[in-house]
Parts: C-alpha cells; sequence; structure tokens
DNA sequence: GACCAACGTACCATTCCGATAGGATTTTGT
DNA sequence: ACAAAATCCTATCGGAATGGTACGTTGGTC
C-alpha cells in the first residue's frame, strides 16, 4: 500500500495551508519552494482540490490558495479519495458465475478498502496537524538533550 | 486499494489448491483453466510461491503443484505480501530534516499499512475458503428458490 | 498597462504491469 | 532407452499509468 506522488504532493501543500490557517493566501510557488515539490506538478493537484472544494484560490497579483474550511473540518479521507481520482470502474458486479477464487479476491478487496477507508475517515486535517506538529516539537527538543 | 493481477491469479489458484487439500498434485494448466487465467503468467507466480515455501511442486509427467501446508497453517498475509513482491526501497528512513508535510504523509503511511496488515494477518487460507464456500453454496441455493 | 498568479492544454519520459515466446531441465510411462 | 509431460528459467514486449515539463491564456492588482 503506497499513496502516489500526486497524493503525496496534495498532502503536504495541504498540511502546509493547515498550518497557516486562517491566515491569507499563499502562492503555489511558495509550498513547492517549502516543500521542495516541482511547481507546475502542484498546480494541477492544487487545481483538482479547489474543484473538490477543499481550497479556495484567488488570481492575480496577491492571489494564492488556502483552505476552503477550517481543518477540523476536513476529512483526511476524502482529501485522499479525491487525490487518488480512483476511477474504479464500479468493479463489475456481474454476481453470477463467479469462481471460488473470484469470490475470495472480491471478499479480501472489500475488507481491505473498509480497512483503509475506516483509517481515513477517523482522522481530520487538523488531527494530522496536530500529530505532526507534536512529532515536530519531540524532534526539535532532541536537539537539547 | 486494490490488488494487482499478479496477486488476484496467485490467490485464486491457490483457493483451488486450499480447496482439493490434501490432494495429490495439480498442474498449471489446469488451474489456469478452471480459473481462466493465462497459463504462463500463472505458471511464474506459482513459481514464486514455491520459492516461498507455500507450495510443493513435482516435475514431469503427473506432476503439478499443491499446497506445502494444510490451509489452516498457512496466512493470507504472508501470502499476499510475497506475492505483491513489494520491494519498497526500504523508505529512507532519515530521520532528520523532514518537512512537516513528509511526517505527515508518513504517518499516514504507517497507519495505512498497519490497518491492512491487521486484516490480512488475521485470516487464514481455511477461513478464506470456508467463506468462499459458503458464500457459493449460498448463491447455488438461490437457484432454487 | 505592467505584472502577477491561477487556470488550461498538450505533450513527454520513464517505469511498471500484464503477458508471451522459447526454450532447458527433470520425472514418468512404455 | 526414449518420448512425453510437466516444471523451471530467461528474455522480451506492448500498453497503460505515473511523474513531470512547456507554453500559453485568463483574470486580478498596483
Amino acid at each position: 500500500m503506497r499513496l502516489s506522488k500526486r497524493t503525496e504532493y496534495g498532502l503536504r501543500a495541504v498540511v502546509q495551508l493547515a498550518r497557516l490557517w486562517p491566515r491569507t493566501f499563499v502562492q503555489s510557488k511558495d509550498l513547492a519552494q517549502q516543500e521542495g515539490l516541482p511547481n507546475k506538478f502542484l498546480e494541477s493537484i492544487l487545481l483538482a482540490l479547489r474543484r473538490g472544494d477543499f481550497l479556495e484560490s484567488k488570481v492575480g497579483s496577491g492571489g494564492g490558495y488556502r483552505l476552503s474550511r477550517a481543518p477540523r473540518e476536513i476529512n483526511v479521507g476524502d482529501l485522499i479519495r479525491r487525490l487518488e481520482g480512483r476511477l474504479t470502474v464500479k468493479e463489475e458486479t456481474s454476481t453470477d458465475e463467479l469462481s471460488p477464487g473470484e469470490v475470495a479476491v472480491r471478499l479480501i478487496n472489500e475488507r481491505l478498502t473498509d480497512a483503509t477507508d475506516d483509517v481515513l475517515d477517523a482522522m481530520t486535517l487538523e488531527q494530522l496537524v496536530e500529530h505532526v506538529t507534536r512529532a515536530g516539537s519531540l524532534q526539535q527538543s532532541m536537539y537539547y538533550i
């Protein structure tokens, strides 16, 4: 189980935006620089997030992106499902004439998606950022031991 | 979250073998035909499973594959991890100088792999086959309603 | 009206996935 | 002994997905 680069970059940008919330707009260029990401690629990701109503954008000088809602209101599962862009062609639910092996595979797939959805849906962006800053301060405090 | 074809085919073959356990060797060709899988591709998968000590094989006329142990002794998690053949280049555990975003991504990845491992490790091949045959008999009985 | 940044489109390079081809090796059956 | 049968092994390949770049357009600010 591995997240795509697209998802990873999107998450990293959103985490940055959440830490700045509710301050004003941040430009794609700056986000890319802070996290060391390819600028144009990131732009396309941010655009998708805006379309998914996770971000608001402002064009022109002094423009940029910001979260459309408070981090508390944003669910990580929703975010990632948007980023992964699952097309998953509806799985062709032809329940008839399934071999035993096919039934087994289907069962496992269901269990896996349920488990991952549970993990991701139980986490808000606020919680995620909280974990991160805790880990960060922990990391920082270790320099002084 | 989706299993690769390689994993899917391997599972389907193993489920068939588990249903026949502890009977004698089944040929790749027959497994491929029963499940409608490409023969040569399946062969390479079965070979990997043999190397992973899930199967025993016998060369020559009357040869084939069979489980190396009882289905009860085979863990689905082990099986799938073998089949996916994740190379996952050790994640480069450079704990220093991580951006907040990177920490967040790492956290999510850990949670996801933990959750999926939990699901898969809690299932033996015997249990999987049991689920399948139950579902199968249910499906069959519906023909007679 | 000059600049700025989001928006949009098209394209490209590389990797991975699923699969096939063609054989070499080992055992069984006659 | 020999032929058939099956696993075992290596190489290759087409196509799709992924990750990324280039270039231009639109809309907003000073």
